[in-house]
DNA sequence: TTGAAAGCGCTACCAA
DNA sequence: TTGGTAGCGCTTTCAA
């Protein structure tokens, strides 16, 4: 890491005191009142053009910014919707997602704030949150609890939604259930005739609210069937990679899904590297449809998940926020279908 | 994309007000003064534990939740930081250091707050994240300039630190020269002997800030050597990829610096499809270390990055909060080394 | 040990 | 067309 030097400062400055409407009135000679019609271009009242100039170029000169507080302490509600920041690194697929949305959201002229809430967890979450007193809240991940949808609530959100694996008490779910991942994948290597199925389960803190799920949907698409279904804990390193595939002969797996692209592509190198041929003895199954999985010889067969669309996100949003109290919806969100290439 | 329906809701439900603290104060029998006392644990006072508990339990009961706009409305600062999220898509190597600046800073009792100005560019954002009252402002890239800076310290910001390739008057800088990574990989190269050097530019908008100085790195590093340097505009996509690979022979190149790994990787890949050698014919080096290109063969050289420690830069914001005015300081804090693998 | 009240910056109502 | 002013929820003197 680079080093920053620590140093002590100078001695303080003058702190000009930060301008107001007032100032602005006071500069351009008339009432609070007058500016903030002005600067709000209100048209309910008919102010001359003079005014209005004079008004402009004293704010102008003031370098005045509204107080965005005061503004929504008087109005008794805000338009920020708050979105805490997802807790476990996400890929470039939930990238374009938020970017789409939040572009979506801004369009209706919502303020998408992204609540970096560290440390805090479940419903101390929630009050942090509420305190904001966001007008909506869009929870991805799971660890809200139907006392934080109360405590929201309560504190003045008109929505909350919540984007995870799992519905929540009182709040809107987008369900991303990624049982369907894993299901799509067993699915496939059955079809394959694969019998002898690995499930990597990634070692890594917080994933386990993706890997539990497609575990669980690779299981349920070979039950009933005489294929196995065996764990394999993998931590994302090359290393604990090769120490798993020296073993794999003991293993005797014929297929394995690789949690997601990352993970498989990290297997398969560790797989030929050892000397165990992709697809022939062992057929390797990705997820997320990363580019990456393209430049691995063979290609991974990944499955391809789709998000829902930004825009239709935050319409859901903004209708939620105009039609408070209605009923929570449950909509399925989450697509997946396999992408067949020459791993598998 | 997954279609969310669209659907009309119901009727409106009962609206309960927000309790607020003279709720609290009226259910406990007491002054909403004492209220507060209670609630924030004022050492000033002494109060008895008898109204403390009467208080506690209104709060609790009424599901209060202090409203953070009135309080620092009222205080006339908050410790809000704010951070625009950055408009390019970023990697691992920066959500990592963004999680760890956030944990950090949250252990300094500031709330992390990060805002998303898509739309909105320059000093017009500026002026946006003012109207917050942010007591520190951490912006990432460019797109901030003097103008912007000095509305946001009238507004009231104590820290305004940009996170960038360049400085920018008034502001405290964390100066990430992407210079640096270009130059390593042109010293990197010539060392081994290589002459015609190509630099991957990358046709994704927003990536030129970071792409252009990268080659200027390799130029510097070049100069006063017969060796030479060629752009090599290139989308991520494999077609792409596959084109340039395939009027490589007339390009006469012997290396190229493949902007990061990810694009080094994709060209790699193509190349090796055209049957050129690599490392033999052509060197190819990327940058930011990432684990894929260990997964590739030959393995990926690559340009190592240091970012700075979360920690410190934390720090850095808290010294510069609590002693505002003092000169503006500039950090080189982007460390670059290479990583000699195979592929070059 | 507790209460009354001022005031942070802003907008919207009502009066002039 | 403009100004006076109440009040959003909170903290913090000052007085009781």
């Amino acid at each position: 890491m680079v080093q920053i030097p620590k140093q002590p400062g100078r001695a303080a400055p003058v702190r000009r005191p930060v301008p107001t409407s007032a100032d602005v009135a006071r500069l351009a000679g008339v009432s609070r009142a007058t500016v903030s019609y002005v600067l709000n271009n209100a048209s309910a009242v008919r102010i001359s053009e003079p005014t209005r100039r004079r008004v402009r170029e004293a704010a102008e000169e003031l370098g005045y910014v509204p107080h965005a507080a005061a503004r929504s302490l008087r109005a008794g509600h805000s338009r920020m919707v708050l979105m805490p920041a997802p807790a476990v690194p996400v890929g470039p697929l939930y990238h374009q997602f938020f970017a789409e949305l939040q572009s979506a959201l801004g369009r209706l002229d919502y303020t998408v704030v992204q609540y970096g809430s560290v440390g805090l967890r479940g419903d101390e979450a929630a009050r942090a949150w509420a305190e904001l007193r966001p007008v909506a809240v869009l929870v991805p991940g799971s660890g809200l609890g139907p006392e934080g949808v109360a405590v929201l609530k309560r504190s003045g959100a008109r929505a909350v939604l919540t984007l995870g694996p799992e519905r929540v008490d009182g709040a809107h779910a987008l369900l991303m259930d990624h049982d369907r991942v894993g299901h799509c994948a067993g699915v496939h290597l059955l079809a394959g005739g694969r019998r002898r199925v690995g499930v990597v389960m990634p070692e890594e803190n917080g994933l386990e609210i993706f890997s539990r799920p497609r575990l669980e949907g690779v299981r349920r698409a070979l039950r009933g069937t005489s294929a196995t279904v065996t764990e394999l804990p993998l931590a994302y390193e090359e290393e604990a990679a090769a120490r798993l595939a020296a073993r794999w002969g003991s293993l005797g797996l014929d297929a394995v899904f690789g949690y997601n692209d990352e993970y498989a592509m990290l297997l398969m190198r560790a797989l030929q590297d050892e000397g165990v041929a992709v697809p022939e003895q062992t057929a390797v199954v990705g997820a997320d449809d990363l580019m990456l999985g393209r430049l691995l010889r063979p290609r991974l067969s990944t499955v391809h998940l789709d998000l829902p669309s930004g825009r239709d996100l935050a319409e859901l949003v903004d209708r939620v926020v105009r039609e408070p109290g209605a009923e929570p919806e449950t909509h399925e969100v989450l697509g997946a279908r396999v992408v067949h290439r020459a791993s598998s």
